[in-house]
DNA sequence: GTACAATTACTGCCCAGGCAGTATAATTGC
DNA sequence: GCAATTATACTGCCTGGGCAGTAATTGTAC
């Protein structure tokens, strides 16, 4: 069996919102990148290497806050795919390339939309001020310290 | 290596906003609730079968929105841990209900209290209406097709 | 220049979660 | 009453993460 389908009892806190608003908008991604081939948490890499946000390893586990282990996994499985390419660096021989391949260069610009139109339904209703309210109160519970 | 410090970049959207707060969130309850040994995932099964608001894995699948072999084995690491018990049910042979122990039931009363803190304290500077203004954001994007 | 420290990427081991398929048991249709 | 359907819990296999520890390389102190 697979997954059933959604409720919800007693825990109506804010964290418990959150969390499920992240469920739904992971859902949401994977769905529209499934066709794609890629994940939600592939997706988060790819993109991030194609407006050259991060170039190495170590680049991406601080901008994505990731564990050292899990991103040389999860650069393993986009790897396989053929969607990106580690390339050593001669300069620094501790230090490995990340590259876009021509495949991972031609998918880029089909996820964009798809991710752009998550986010817009993700605040269809919401006026601008509203929106706007809304990043301020996320800001400022990330500030937070918990 | 573990994990390096957070940073941010270029992907700013309330989408990313969200699951920043749900990894901040999730961190935080795992520290408060290590010293217990119990995990973030693990203390979310034991709170809500203290309150009864599930008590077979069918029924935790539904209100925590799981799927079923996931929930499996959730319940058993669990159930290793001493915390809970499954007993066969005799009406329904097919239907397995799930307890707390002696253990599960003395440990639960130290957990409420670290929970609540961290809700509070995600919630530091927010004045009444804003709070309940930023619920009405969340359940709206909540509601909302993606 | 050579010990020592820091950095980089990686591995093993664990927990968490989804999907598909299975065996058993209960329910429904007829 | 019995075949077909549905429900329940489970298993295997996969992706995704964290933690700890390691080898190789680079940087630093002296």
């Amino acid at each position: 069996m697979a997954k059933t389908t959604v409720e919800q009892g007693a825990i109506d806190s804010v964290a418990h919102l959150i969390a499920q608003l992240r469920q739904k908008l992971v859902e949401s991604v994977e769905r529209e990148l499934a066709p794609l081939g890629l994940t939600h948490a592939q997706f988060v890499v790819v993109a991030q290497l194609a407006n050259g946000m991060a170039g190495t390893p170590v680049e991406f586990c601080r901008l994505l806050n990731y564990d050292s282990g899990a991103m040389t996994r999860l650069l393993d499985r986009i790897e396989e795919k053929g969607v990106i390419r580690r390339v050593r660096s001669s300069k620094d021989r501790r230090s490995v390339g990340l590259e876009l391949t021509d495949k991972g260069r031609a998918l880029y610009p089909s996820i964009v939309p798809l991710i752009l139109g998550v986010n817009k339904r993700l605040l269809r209703g919401f006026s601008k001020s509203e929106s706007q309210l809304l990043d301020q109160f996320l800001r400022r519970m990330l500030a937070n310290e918990t």
